[in-house]
RNA sequence: GGGCGGUUAGCUCAGCGGUAGAGCACCUGCCUUACAAGCAGGGGGCCGGCAGUUCAAAUCUGUCACCGCCCA
């Protein structure tokens, strides 16, 4: 805090910086615009609102490039919409991410040599508030380097008090409405976290396991089954075996019985087309208990469903003293070795098949019924289905509106208790029988209150309205809820959007966000998945550090695409190359007494200025199109080109041959300069600060003013301007003539007019007396002609780049002549596409004309 | 098994009915008083294959082939 928040820079005399130093300057900025108090958002103020909720960053985490690409398109459009006028709101906050934080932990408490149960909750969860105290603010903190305009002071985590309030009153509400129900019933059981986890917690991987053919004996002697496994374990828990119902090769024994080996149980043999009799031996062994198919199936026959392995992973007692204790791999080995022994094995083959394992732990999740708290999610669903067809919901890409449509329809319960510690414990006791749920405990003696947590994404569910203070009805609430947008990874709709979809509509009764906006996600640039185990992800703050915030955050944009992209380094430098040249443009303006602060546009007295103006405010209208659309990336490159092609390498070039004028020039550095700041916040904020006349910052300085008319007029004749300057660079080039050999010209069939003088001057020729029987030469677009001194010039090569010219020009001539005698064309096609090909065919011919002149004037 | 994306210049990606684009890379020439992290010029593509629709297809339809993702 050692800069003051206004000031000039180092002296801009001899010396100046050529480059923008982001490492040096970026960060006092961030001081400077959380001090001016305009990211704190005022819900008193009329102005209109505009709110994002930020996606809440795991407050273990650490900021990686999704983070670093989302934050980046946030902080656009709030700055955008803070400049346009709006009474912005960007909540800021963290996740507390029951599990990957707890699991940070659990790990530290490990070297130790100690577990949480030996330090038992309450000390438990100091220590993890202790760790997330001394951790959390962690990402908050790079997020500031990023210069996302976040409100920092309404920070909010989803265990602060106020939240937890509004996590249970939804938890009970939801429990008093019916929604909420505890049942036994199959989980994703990850043995490694010892909790259930969800269907969107699990991955399936393929592994290549033993299938193999285990024989059951018929009960009534007369022969054997063949059922084929790739978990000889679970045999133990098998409680029938099932065939299709028309698969002839078992018909007769479909109601009879076998017995299970080693157990000795007897198991009905059933009919199920859930069955593929193709598959294997065509015979199922069903244990409802480990598989979740078979539990489907069992309830469907009314079978009884044994547990074999518990939540310790291991196989239960009760099945015998040889299996109990066991790993399933353990159990598995000694299983065969017994069936072996007794004469039941029939075969092994390898066998390939997905299997599910844990996102969270690794571990190969264990399907087990257990007793859990779900919520039954198809009533919650159906208005936020209808929220997409009636379009109070939109997604862009559109197409991700149908992923989260078609999951929504095949929504299934979502089991929301978690057998961990981090977290908002339920509110539920239990007495005997007895169950209460509410948010204090009940009256009375002997109540005890379930152990388990909330699943964490049942508490961001509610993230977009209990951060603005629900249930309490506050000032914040009414005046930012619904948010304006929701922007976020495709992985998270089902995880995220969704729910608070959903829990938005419950509580608030209507959508927590209009749009959804779902940006790329950036791959390495080999294409694989940037992960930190794969040793394959990019740290964006190396990247800041490297290049700065600014060409991190621009070069993320320009990268972004409406699909997922690979990482490009390149694109991080090409953000750098744009502060530099930002930088430079500005220096160069100030230094030849160009000023910010026109109270309105100064009129232009030169048509370069007339152009530039009307350049800026092209660029500026399509900003606003492509910001309003989530076109990032053309946004980017709309700036881009605007700054490098335009503004530097003509308008300036003009300017400094006194084609332009200081006032019109630094006026439209003013408007460009807020054009770019939301994309590039640092550096702009740093060249307004250079500028004679500029108050206060960029951060709050209006939006761009549409510096002046567009102008066909002087976009014209500076478009012919560019024609023959780079067309008489071209001929230098083609015939190695330095830049700087001065050549004598006669311009004709040209109308550059006062520009005639920047024209000579950017090209290096004179206007002078040329001699009858001079070569001719002309250029390219046909509608100049410079005539050169011969002598210098391969008059074959010229005659040869001339005729493939005319070749082109004749196809796209024929082309458009065929065209127009297609009665078809002329009659069907729309009448301003048949004008287009006629003024084609005006303009081929005169080009035509004219390459067969200089041919001719060649001596070809 | 079902669904959704993708396949365009050496690379990364735009364009999505009317003359194939950008950045980077490459080649050539310039240390031009804002910028060599710069400037100027240039080469480079049967737009995955096939078949349709259309006056006209990279663009629309169908089909096939690969690549990727999501859900079972």
């Amino acid at each position: 805090m050692t800069e003051p928040v206004k000031g000039p820079l180092a002296p801009a005399a001899a010396g100046a910086e050529l480059r923008y130093d982001p490492a040096a300057d970026e960060p006092r900025w961030v001081d400077a615009w959380e001090r001016s108090g305009a990211l704190r958002a005022n819900p008193d103020s009329d102005k209109p609102a505009y709110s994002i909720a930020i996606p809440p960053p795991n407050v273990t985490g650490a900021l990686h490039i999704g983070h670093a690409l989302n934050n980046s398109i946030q902080d656009v459009l709030i700055r955008a919409h803070r400049m346009a006028g709006y009474e912005t709101l960007w909540i800021c906050g963290t996740d507390h991410a029951g599990i990957a934080t707890q699991a940070q932990v659990e790990k530290e408490l490990a070297r130790e040599g100690l577990n949480r149960r030996d330090l038992g909750r309450e000390a438990f969860l100091e220590r993890v508030w202790a760790w997330r105290d001394e951790y959390g603010g962690t990402i908050i903190g790079q997020l500031r380097r990023l210069g996302a305009t976040l409100d920092y002071s309404r920070e909010r985590f989803t265990l602060d008090d106020g939240y937890a309030r509004a996590v249970q009153r939804a938890f009970v509400d939801l429990y008093e409405k019916g929604h909420i129900y505890r049942d036994h019933y199959m989980v994703n059981w990850d043995p490694g976290l010892g909790s259930a986890i969800s269907d969107l917690e699990v991955e399936d991987r393929e592994v290549t396991d033993a299938l193999v053919r285990i024989a059951y004996p018929l009960a009534d002697g007369s022969g054997e089954l063949v059922v084929a496994t790739v978990r000889p374990e679970t045999m133990l828990g098998d409680t029938a075996v099932a065939v299709h119902p028309a698969d002839e090769r078992y018909q007769h024994l479909v109601g009879t019985t076998c017995i299970l080996p080693l157990v000795g149980r007897e198991l009905p043999i059933i009919a199920d087309d859930y069955v593929k009799p193709e598959f294997g031996t065509g015979c199922l062994k069903i244990t409802p208990a480990h598989d979740p198919n078979d539990f489907e199936l069992a309830r469907r026959h009314n079978l009884e469903a044994i547990s074999v392995i518990g939540e310790d992973g291991l196989i239960v007692p009760g099945v015998g003293e040889r299996y109990q204790g066991l790993t399933p791999a353990e159990c598995s080995a000694r299983i065969l070795e017994d069936l072996a022994a007794a004469g039941h094995l029939r075969g092994t083959e390898p066998f390939t098949h997905v299997v599910p394992f844990s996102h969270r732990s690794g571990r190969r999740v264990e399907p087990l019924i257990s007793l859990q708290w779900f919520c039954d999610m198809k009533r919650l669903a159906e208005p936020a289905i209808s929220a997409v067809e009636t379009g109070a919901l939109t997604f862009t890409p559109a197409h991700w509106a149908g992923v989260y449509v078609r999951w929504m329809q095949e929504i299934r319960p979502w089991c929301l208790s978690r057998q961990l510690w981090w977290g908002h414990q339920l509110p539920v006791w239990y007495r005997g029988e007895e169950i209460y749920v509410g948010a204090e405990a009940p009256e009375g003696d002997d109540w005890i209150r379930d152990p388990d947590v909330l699943d964490t994404w049942f508490s961001s569910g509610l993230w977009p309205f209990a951060t603005l203070g629900w249930p309490e009805d506050t000032a914040e609430l009414g005046r930012f809820y619904p948010t304006s947008v929701l922007s976020t990874a495709r992985d998270i709709i089902f995880l995220w959007v969704a729910r608070m979809v959903m829990l938005g509509i419950e509580y608030m009764g209507e959508v927590p966000f209009s749009d959804v906006y779902i940006h790329s996600v950036i791959q390495a640039a080999d294409g694989r998945r940037m992960s930190k185990s794969l040793g394959t992800g990019v740290d964006p703050l190396d990247l800041i550090a490297d290049h700065g915030a600014d060409a991190l955050r621009f070069g993320l944009l320009l990268m972004s695409s409406q699909q997922d992209v690979r990482f490009s380094a390149e694109k991080i430098r090409q953000g750098r190359q744009l502060v530099t040249k930002i930088w430079n443009a500005t220096r160069l303006v100030v230094s030849r007494g160009g000023r910010a602060g026109a109270a309105a546009p100064p009129t232009p007295r030169t048509a370069v200025d007339r152009w530039m103006a009307s350049r800026v405010t092209e660029a500026i209208e399509l900003a606003a199109q492509l910001t309003a659309g989530y076109e990032f990336s053309r946004l980017a490159d709309v700036i881009y080109h605007l700054v490098f092609d335009e503004y530097c390498d003509w308008y300036l070039e003009l300017f400094k041959r006194g084609e332009a004028t200081a006032e019109v020039a630094g006026d439209l550095l003013e408007q460009i300069l807020a054009l770019v700041h939301p994309v590039m916040p640092f550096v702009t904020e740093a060249c307004w600060e250079q500028m004679p006349g500029s108050e206060g910052l960029m951060l709050v300085h209006a939006p761009p003013r549409r510096p002046g008319p567009r102008d066909a007029d002087a976009e014209a004749l500076v478009a012919t301007l560019q024609d023959a300057v780079s067309a008489v660079r071209a001929f230098r080039s083609r015939h190695a003539i330095s830049p700087r050999t001065g050549l004598v010209v006669a311009l004709d069939r040209i109308a550059l007019g006062d520009l005639t003088p920047a024209c000579c001057g950017l090209a290096n020729v004179n206007v002078g007396d040329v001699a009858d029987d001079a070569q001719v030469l002309a250029f390219a677009t046909g509608q100049i002609r410079i005539v050169a001194p011969p002598g210098e010039i391969d008059i074959a090569a010229e005659i040869a780049r001339l005729q493939a010219e005319l070749a082109r020009v004749e196809r796209e001539l024929g082309r458009a002549a065929s065209m127009l005698s297609n009665d078809r064309f002329v009659s069907r096609a729309p009448a301003e596409l048949v004008d287009l090909e006629r003024e084609k065919v005006r303009r081929f011919s005169l080009e035509r004309d004219l390459l067969v002149e200089q041919i001719g004037a060649l001596g070809a």
